[in-house]
DNA sequence: TTCCTCCTGCAACCGTTGGTTGCACATCAC
DNA sequence: GTGATGTGCAACCAACGGTTGCAGGAGGAA
């Protein structure tokens, strides 16, 4: 059995940091447009853009024009499927990892009898 | 509050699915080399070795030379480390996106009152 | 309306990284 | 010693995160 099923999409999404921090400014924050991010943060407007892209594109963010800007929102349904795969992977590495243990201990056992 | 503190080097190593696959296959098989884990994927030999590289570098794996081969491990305090930031950042979202959730439902109290 | 400001989007460019191929070197078995 | 197998190094390519520069559209003030 590998690692539960991941949609690679959605990791990579949020596996970079500067996605994640977005993520969290557009969390406390209740949106925000590419400026507005860009303004909190230590990258351009253009980077911001793009990531704003591909989070719309793996829909973890919608941005919806308002006027002369658009603004983005989580999109919380999706933003909580990501974290369920987070919480997957790592219950399955934990899991292995108490197996390990186990067995080890076990192992112990034997050698001290 | 930002996401909870997170060493990026180590999410980043855990963020590739390549080197999470590999992780997989370490674990397992109860450790392999550069060659045994390549046969088992699909890319080059090569490739699993710079992997295996910046694993080794973050600490989430370790690579002892046995003669003409090195084979390498898994570190579990370090991947059981991961699993702990993996955990957090999801637990930090959940709770934001429960908040928000509440919050919602609040709104929907004094709408309907 | 006109002009100025602000925000957006597109294009070009650069460094890093994941991946490949090719080759040289070391080690084990015969 | 010789062949087979495993490793490591170097060159090269594509994709990606990031930057600068510039053109264009929407709002507000004269």
């Amino acid at each position: 059995m590998t690692t539960a099923v991941v949609d690679d999409d959605l990791w990579s999404a949020i596996g970079d940091p500067t996605r994640r921090r977005m993520l969290d400014l557009l969390l406390t924050d209740g949106g925000g447009t590419a400026t507005t991010l860009s303004q909190q943060m230590t990258v351009t407007r253009q980077a911001v853009a793009k990531h704003l892209t591909v989070l719309d594109r793996v829909g973890l963010v919608r941005g919806i024009p308002a006027g002369r800007e658009r603004r983005y929102h989580v999109d919380e349904a999706q933003l909580a499927r990501a974290v369920a795969q987070l919480s997957a992977v790592g219950a399955a590495w934990d899991a292995r990892l108490q197996r390990i243990k186990r067995i080890a201990e076990a192992i112990q056992q034997t050698k001290n009898t």
